[in-house]
DNA sequence: TATGAATGAGCCTTCATTCAT
DNA sequence: CATGAATGAAGGCTCATTCAT
């Protein structure tokens, strides 16, 4: 029974999934702060009016985007949680999460975001949500590892697991600055990583 | 003959000194963006048409604190560069530096500077030679403590120094959003890079 | 067959009052120009497009509103037509209009419409209809009075009603704003009033 | 000592006054919430930002005129403060000030403003202490006419002016709307006036 | 009749920057 | 070097109104 979405509440959400879209490409672009409401409307194909319909303010558009994070992390966590070795979904993670952080524009959005949340709280909470998700499959992989004597450490598996998540997303960004590519990085973060896991 | 400062230029230069720590602060306080060049000539005590005379633009205000973070980090190549084992070098510039990013003001500057810079490659570049230095520093010290036998890395000691700084940075920052203590953090940091450097 | 009133056609009509009386709210609240259409319709539990239906534009709300004026002064006009002593209603007249007159939400109304009146000469018409009923009833009271030698005038009855309401009004108002009650005020109309009256 | 005005400070000044004449003649044309800050500049030959310079808002317009409103009032005020019979002097005013108010464009923009006032007090306020100053020169000529036994009231002298005022006000208003000329009017109110102070 | 998404002009205000003094 | 008035584009947001459903 839960279908019982009309025509209408269908467009409207394509339509709000739409400017999320489009804001999300101006903010990428220019920046949040340098990204005016108009554009995002024209962007859109949405009038002004009409945006403000859909998202009463700036700020919820950005509430938004960091809901909708949750959706860009859900193929890491599945990869996370694959039934394969510790040590070889460990490196496939790496790989992959370096790569997703390299992107230029989400490295940019990265930060740009990030600042944002930094001085509004509500914001930040969403974020961290979602990267706690992050860190809690990873150290569960961890735990399997350990499990498995294949990995062991002298701090707890969710510290670990935080820090390797906040080495690879720095390393990718700055990386995505300097012009290096994730294909470097990645082995470099690797190696790094699996020593530290004692492997 | 680089002596040849006179009184007035002195003054000019006190004066510049005075505006850019202003506008630090202001930074800090609101964000780069969302700071007027009114607020910081205010701030600074220098009327708006003055503040333009020392800093021909915002853009310039941002240069010259990219120029000036070269200040900032002196005292932490200081540490690495002191005449101790690379162990406890080592251990004290993870403590230390950990600290320094860990304070909220600067986790905030770091943030909203590094946004700016991804999208200006003038200030990058300003940034990332200040970092090198940084790293060309740490990987020193890592050299030596490989050439003791101390430390034994798979990658070189550069791409090492990179990604310890990276780690430190990123967790910070992290750690200054969620209201994790330096204290809390530098010991795990401290943990996951001495089994990286498998000591 | 003036009563071929179907029950939608009642229905209809509930529905205008209905909104009417919520515009009526929203006004006393905040002002006529400071009130938007949505406000209203919200206000009303009507939806947007449909308060349109009932008024085709913010300007007919005003203009319902005036022409419903006219049930306001109904009460007052009755006092003044009852058959008593002409000094004994006016009396009872001038303690209840002033009264009428001095609530908060009365004053404020009042000039907020009447600002708006003086530039919408449809909508002064109304108003000055209303009130000339008003005037014509007092009159008519002076009228009486005078009749029977309690009252004495050298300006016309229907100007001294006039003026008399003209006094009650603007005293009652500045009354509101200053923090006069009505109890403190009406006597010392009255007082002038009757003077006036060479009474 | 108080003449160190520089040539700047007066341009300034005249400035300002010039801005608040432009944005008065806008009030007075359609209304205060009608009038946009854009209108005002324009016709102040002021660039839009500059007149946020003088004015730092809206609301700050109003209140400078509120505070200018006292100067309208001194001639009415010199009026009564003249050495003449008291019956005299009552009589001039009354002519003069139903004329000050019978100005269509006085009448307009006391309505405006004074429901702006009833939702601000701070404009209140300013209006009512000017409206004070008036209410208490003419209760000294009242309280000389009664010295004389030329006047007696069974109601204080301030509370008469007050009445006297708010009903020369009033009529002057609903006059200037219904097309009545202050000329037909004042003679009324002057009858009634004085039958009330018992001439 | 009833709904609310859609429109775009308009609102108040702030901004980086210039320039006459 | 120092001042702050002046500029006008751009900012986020609200509004009365229309119209397809």
């Amino acid at each position: 029974m839960t279908k019982l979405l009309t025509k209408r509440d269908k467009a409207t959400h394509e339509r709000r999934k739409h400017i999320l879209e489009a804001a999300t490409a101006c903010f990428v672009e220019k920046g949040f702060h340098q990204t005016g409401m108009r554009e995002i409307a024209k962007r859109a194909n949405v009038s002004l009016g009409n945006l403000y319909n859909h998202f009463p303010g700036k700020h919820d558009l950005l509430v938004a985007f960091a809901d909708q994070e949750i959706v860009v992390t859900e193929p890491f966590i599945a990869l996370l949680e694959r039934d394969v070795p510790a040590q070889d979904g460990l490196k496939d993670f790496i790989k992959s999460y370096c790569k997703g952080c390299s992107d230029q524009e989400a490295a940019i959005l990265f930060l740009d975001i990030a600042a944002e949340a930094m001085r509004q709280p509500g914001i930040a909470k969403r974020f961290l949500k979602v990267r706690a998700n992050l860190a809690v499959a990873l150290s569960s992989l961890i735990a399997s590892g350990v499990a498995d004597k294949k990995f062991s450490l002298t701090i707890s598996n969710f510290d670990m697991a935080n820090l390797i998540l906040d080495l690879i997303e720095s390393s990718a960004a700055r990386g995505a600055i300097e012009g290096i590519t994730s294909r470097e990085l990645a082995p470099r973060i690797e190696a790094m990583v699996f020593a530290a896991l004692r492997n």
